[in-house]
DNA sequence: GTTGTCTGCCC
DNA sequence: ATTCTGC
DNA sequence: GCAGAATGGGCAGACAAC
């Protein structure tokens, strides 16, 4: 059995390397070298999780539980523990572990940890529920890493986090695998894909080889990866520089489901892969009536209508997508709608490799047409932004643009789906405070409060936050001039003197329960930075206020 | 019983 | 989700 | 062009604290 700091050794020299080909083979020949117990925990590990993406139990801990288990291993406050924090937090708890003066626990007559004992330490993390778990599995975590080195602790606590900062995740992992085995990381990749669980696909391709890689093929009721869309702002270009014949779609601003049936069941899954059938009881009963009656799976994404079929905003369709509990009396009060845009698989067999026209031909043919997204093919400009308008008068969120001669590549965003979203008109905001970044942006002040001018009485009125949209130049100079600014600080917040002003560019602005104004920017992120203007030059609350309800002229509004 | 905190996941 | 950066 | 890192708002649910 390999032990733990076997693990932590190999990814404490992949954060140094930068050469992403130098990791792939080192984690490549550590892979393959490992025993076949080993493999899925470690291929999870090095790709940051410990459970795969179908697995749909859960760490429920995060930094405050590990502050806490910390403060009863060592007696550390929480506060007092940020003080070892340089960026990251594995790495703080480990420079904290490391002090001379620390007494810790002999770890000479325990066990050394392995990459199963970890493994199974932190499965058990999912396995506490009811009173007093929270205790329970700060307590496990206590243990871990009191019998952990520091350096095993920085990674038991990194993978606690899902953060592991190495520069490798998921889709470079794929590349070690294929180097460790010598498989076509394309077979890899399709394996992945139809499976979701990127540790089996290293156990398959470690013990069966290429050809138990070749094997795996797609099951209903097994997720499979959506596939997904390239972000472009302008049509032309994209006509210019790629070819078509393109086909477009309304975007819809709803929640995205992947449908499977047979002909006694319907089981419904996430973007994410994760199980949502029990959310959505009126969509499977409208699956069992009206599709067809076929072993099939569907890509489609379900929005919130009114009366009228007038979409509601994202936030009314999360009131029914994340809900779990009262699901029956919630698809009563708020009506959902679906729109599938492609079949993956029908009657045994996969359909993925289909041409996307000729998927639509069998889409089309599996249920009726009110349930299908509808798509048009063009090539003229004028009618691809006449019919960009028109999504937007029809409360929808864009379009999506597809090649008709395109395969359905899993989980990779590839150049044959593009998506063209609607924004706001840009508004000029003031930042009122900032917060000190993590990682690679730990010397900057990397997150800005936004704000409103609100002339009435000559308040700045927090609408959100941005971390996007500045370059790593202009954030280390916007760092100093708002230390400039700076009036007072608090727990990594430094509040500033409201001079600075900066374009930004949203999709909407949502309801807020959090922020004063009641409002809040969605998908935020600073397009200029307008030296130009002064703050009081800046969007003013009364304005946005008029955006906020013009929105509503072709969205519903939730009474 | 109500409110607050934390977590995970949707975009 | 969006954006920037290094490879 | 791809993969990774950094981080947004809001929702429900589980549990803790009052």
């Amino acid at each position: 059995m390999t032990d733990f700091i076997e693990v932590a050794k190999l990814l404490d020299g992949i954060r140094v390397e930068s050469s992403r080909k130098k990791k792939v083979t080192s984690i490549a020949s550590f892979l393959r070298k490992l025993e076949p117990m080993s493999i899925y925990p470690a291929t999870l590990f090095v790709s940051g999780r410990v459970f795969s993406e179908t697995d749909s139990r859960n760490l429920n801990l995060s930094w405050k539980g590990i502050s806490k288990a910390m403060e009863e291993a060592f007696g550390i406050k929480p506060d007092d523990l940020a003080k070892y924090y340089d960026g990251d937090a594995g790495e703080a708890v480990e420079n904290y572990l490391k002090q001379d003066d620390l007494i810790v626990q002999s770890t000479l007559f325990s066990e050394p940890l392995t990459i199963r004992s970890v493994f199974r330490d932190l499965s058990r993390l999912a396995s506490y529920s009811g009173k007093g778990s929270k205790k329970a599995r700060e307590g496990i975590v206590q243990n871990m890493i009191s019998e952990a080195s520091p350096q095993e602790a920085k990674y038991i606590v990194s993978l606690l986090l899902g953060d592991l900062r190495t520069g490798v995740s998921e889709g470079l992992v794929l590349e070690c695998i294929s180097e460790a085995f010598e498989i076509d990381s394309h077979l890899i990749r399709r394996a992945l894909g139809f499976l979701g669980d990127i540790g089996r696909v290293a156990e398959i391709a470690a013990v069966d080889g290429q050809s138990g890689i070749e094997e795996v093929k797609i099951e209903i009721f097994t997720p499979i990866k959506p596939m997904l869309a390239v972000p472009i702002d302008n049509p032309e270009e994209l006509l210019e520089s790629e070819d078509g014949p393109f086909s477009f779609e309304p975007k819809y601003d709803g929640a995205r489901v992947q449908i499977h049936i047979n002909k006694n069941s319907c089981r419904i899954f996430s973007r994410r892969l994760l199980e949502v059938t029990d959310s959505l009881p009126d969509i499977v009963h409208l699956v069992r009536s009206v599709f067809l009656k076929e072993d099939a799976i569907f890509d489609g994404e379900v929005i919130a209508v009114n009366e009228n079929g007038v979409p509601y905003p994202f936030q009314v369709v999360m009131r029914r997508f994340g809900r779990t509990k009262g699901t029956e009396e919630a698809s009563r009060r708020v009506k959902l709608q679906l729109r599938v845009f492609d079949i993956l698989y029908l009657n045994s067999e996969m359909l993925v490799d289909d041409a996307y026209f000729k998927r639509r031909v069998n889409l089309i043919d599996s249920l009726p047409e009110e349930y299908v997204t509808p798509s048009k093919m063009m090539k003229n400009i004028d009618s691809i932004q006449e019919m960009f308008s028109t999504s937007k008068k029809q409360g929808h969120e864009g379009l999506m643009i597809k090649k008709i001669n395109s395969p359905y590549q899993l989980g990779k965003r590839g150049r044959y789906w593009f998506k063209l979203k609607h924004n706001l008109e840009t508004l000029d905001l003031v930042i009122v405070a900032a917060e000190w970044g993590h990682g690679r942006r730990n010397d900057w002040l990397s997150d800005y409060h936004l704000a409103v001018y609100d002339s009435e009485n000559g308040d700045y009125v927090m609408i959100g936050k941005t971390f996007k949209g500045l370059t790593d130049a202009e954030f280390e100079q916007m760092t100093r001039r708002l230390l400039s600014l700076e009036t007072s600080r608090s727990k990594g917040i430094v509040t500033v003197k409201p001079e600075v002003v900066v374009e930004v560019l949203a999709s909407e602005i949502q309801d807020s329960p959090t922020y004063e104004s009641g409002m809040a920017l969605r998908f935020a992120r600073i397009v200029h930075i307008r030296d130009d203007k002064a703050p009081s030059d800046a969007t003013t609350l009364e304005d946005l206020h008029s955006i906020y309800s013009s929105q509503f002229k072709y969205k519903a509004k939730l009474e």
